[in-house]
DNA sequence: AAGTCTAGGTCTAAATTATAGACTCATGTT
DNA sequence: AACATGAGTCTATAATTTAGACCTAGACTT
């Protein structure tokens, strides 16, 4: 079978892999959610860290507030001067799922010669996969699964 | 607590986030990773199905070739000019990961009185979900989730 | 009080990429 | 022979990115 996801074809305002890549516009947006998720929350952190230019920074910072996936907070100690802080918002946290997909993913796309990054589990240091659980947290292979179209219009 | 993944910091490239967000390099990419799980092969169908134009798809196509995503398939069928088409690899069905994070993940995103496509068990109708599990298949929380460089460098 | 430093930007010109649409070209069909 | 189709390429215009100079307000130094 060559296809994961066989015999589905939905419509693309439906499917979330449609909202994402409107998101994801580009790949500086996913390395910003990567430091987002790391814990970075300042202009200039971002700056530093990924080697965006500051007019894109700008400019994706704003987009992704619009998107409520950040939320702008301003902060003071005593004695410092105000700071920014761009903080994920529940929704943007919800894209933890994404990021933690790419993380063992891309694994695969790293040279085999290099060290590569893999999630664990820190009291038993057991190594960790996504898998699709049912409700009852039961992994079910991939070849069980089954795209539905779950309608929530609002019909009078 | 802010950030799903505190207090780690790894440098680019033993990050697979960094290795997808450079796969991934625009939305279009996203979309036709889309229609590859959703079974389309075919030039052509690529393009309906995106609205992307010829140019940007036929240069997407040979990047994804490049980084042994896709492969190019010839196949015959009997009084039928040949086609071209274009097959998952290995490697590139290893995405199929991210591509369920964005469709669960994604969903979040969608208006609240719009459908949305949502993942199932086809035997037994219970929604599924992508959770971190161990090597037992136990699923662990996000809170319990630790990242480690593994190295893998032939030294000698 | 004058000058300096810093965070978080904006402005500008040049280089790069994307887009739409016309064109190509080989293989099949009528 | 004429036409259709799949899978592209070519070209000109439009839009985006990039690097780097410039800006601004608040706090610190002297």
């Amino acid at each position: 079978m060559s296809n994961i996801i066989p015999d589905h074809k939905f419509s693309v305002d439906v499917c979330g892999i449609f909202k994402i890549a409107e998101i994801l516009n580009d790949s500086w947006t996913i390395l910003l959610l990567r430091e987002a998720f790391y814990g970075v929350t300042k202009f200039n952190d971002f700056l530093e860290n990924t080697g965006i230019s500051k007019q894109i920074l700008s400019n994706r910072l704003k987009h992704l507030i619009h998107l409520e996936i950040f939320e702008l907070s301003i902060y003071k100690e005593v004695g410092v001067r105000e700071r920014k802080e761009y903080l994920l918002t529940t929704k943007g946290k919800s894209l933890n799922i994404v990021l933690l997909a790419m993380l063992e993913s891309g694994g695969h796309f790293i040279e085999a010669d290099k060290d590569v990054v893999k999630v664990f589990n820190k009291n038993t240091d057991d190594e960790l996969k996504l898998k699709l659980v049912d409700s009852s947290n039961h992994v079910i292979d991939f070849k069980n699964l089954e795209l539905k179209l779950i309608p929530r219009k609002n019909k009078e």
